[in-house]
DNA sequence: TTGAAATCTTGATAATTATCAAGAATTGGC
DNA sequence: GCCAATTCTTGATAATTATCAAGATTTCAA
């Protein structure tokens, strides 16, 4: 791979402690690989024969079952994803197509599983990245079946603006349909759920949504550190 | 703790392949508790101290936000719950409360952490464990995104029918309100639900359920081993 | 710059799910 | 075995969300 690209992978929570010898093992294995937009990189039943960090651009992880199609989660730089089926040798739950133009690390599995097994730092990451991503699921568990689809848009926004900076402007990193997805509504559910937040101070043109009543806006969504924090 | 009970907790699969010795330190620490039915036994966003161990009955584990509640996962003997918690020194994602009287093992958590942190097996045996917990959280998102009330219902009497020994009938291990809070619906519609079953020959008889069409019940469930096999 | 394609929004309507209010059935203590 | 308490079911109605059908807006390639 290009090694310009390799002190970001080797910053991650995941890497960052491991000793030199191993992680240039895992990276030796390696392959750098540049996506368009729109690409399908994993299919939903497929063994796990890669584990994928996200360089650059973005990947959306979704999943379909009878005619039904529904996003799970964006993944964003610098990230690994499917890591639980790698580490189980287990099939995909979830498809992943890129959003953008992306550029993806590709670790063969075994090469993941081998130094897993003899390198306990990193085993030691590995498991607290997983634990970190087993929370994330439970509380995108725990907005889905304790709010509606108003409220799920309005801690998105108060979640997305924080991330953002503080600015009280949000940029959409995807479109809204993909939003819809994540949100699990319908586009015009989500454009309805928009127009509901206008009087909380909810401006949207195109992409750019401008929070303009954070206090009111916050006070509709009443985020929890339980499901909104992603640091807890 | 009764060493008595100590042989199945030594079947578990996260302890199974460790050290005697590293076993033998973190049962030194142990103690075995029985609850009555209905104790809460944890409560979110408290930090996690323990690692529990079901060894019998049965652990309710549910989150709450904004006046709702709802369910996420019925705990069995043999298993661990809040794993991820222990691991991340982070506070609980979900309460816990007995549905019967049960017997549960807590291990303090940093020995855990601390055998975690020297013993290679018990470590790999952790990010097994961990990364099917996540894939369970998934499978459960997306059977709440990709599916109705009905659809869940369906699913999950196959679930439970196959896992009780494919006999045909369910015998419902909790009360119907907490089933409801489990498939994400109120007790009411729960009970329209199975209604609307019935001419799929769903027989309900108080906690008994009898399948008498079950490929009829398969057609409509349309069941995924992505979603619904519980060793996927 | 323009026009076709895609995305997004809006309106009308339908399906799904929740709420409220009784009544029926079941359970558990005495 | 009986009665009170709880759980479950049913009906009526409301709220939420989805679907279908246009129209408006935006994007992007020629």
């Amino acid at each position: 791979m290009r090694s310009i690209d390799l002190p970001l992978v080797r910053e991650l929570d995941l890497f960052a402690e491991m000793e030199e010898a191993n992680f240039d093992e895992l990276m030796q294995a390696a392959f750098l690989q540049r996506f368009p937009p729109q690409v399908q990189l994993i299919t939903e039943g497929d063994p796990a024969d890669f584990l994928y960090i996200m360089v650059e651009g973005g990947v959306e992880l979704f999943a379909a079952n009878g005619g039904r199609e529904t996003s799970i989660e964006i993944m964003r730089p610098v990230t690994t994803f499917i890591l639980a089926a790698v580490l189980r040798d287990a099939p995909f739950l979830m498809s992943g197509r890129t959003v953008e133009s992306s550029k993806i690390l590709m670790v063969p599995s075994e090469n993941v599983r081998a130094i897993f097994a003899r390198d306990q730092v990193f085993a030691r990451a590995v498991v607290r990245e997983l634990a970190a991503r087993y929370r994330g699921v439970v509380k995108s568990l725990k907005s889905h079946k304790l709010r509606n689809a108003v409220e799920r848009l309005a801690n998105y926004l108060l979640r997305t603006e924080t991330e953002q900076g503080g600015t009280g402007v949000v940029q959409l990193q995807i479109d809204k349909r993909t939003l819809a997805a994540l949100l699990g509504m319908t586009p015009e559910n989500l454009s309805r759920a928009f127009v509901t937040l206008k009087p909380y101070g909810v401006e949207v043109s195109g992409r750019e949504i401008r929070l303009t009543k954070i206090d009111d806006l916050r006070s509709l969504a009443k985020p929890s550190p339980l499901i909104d924090d992603p640091t807890t």
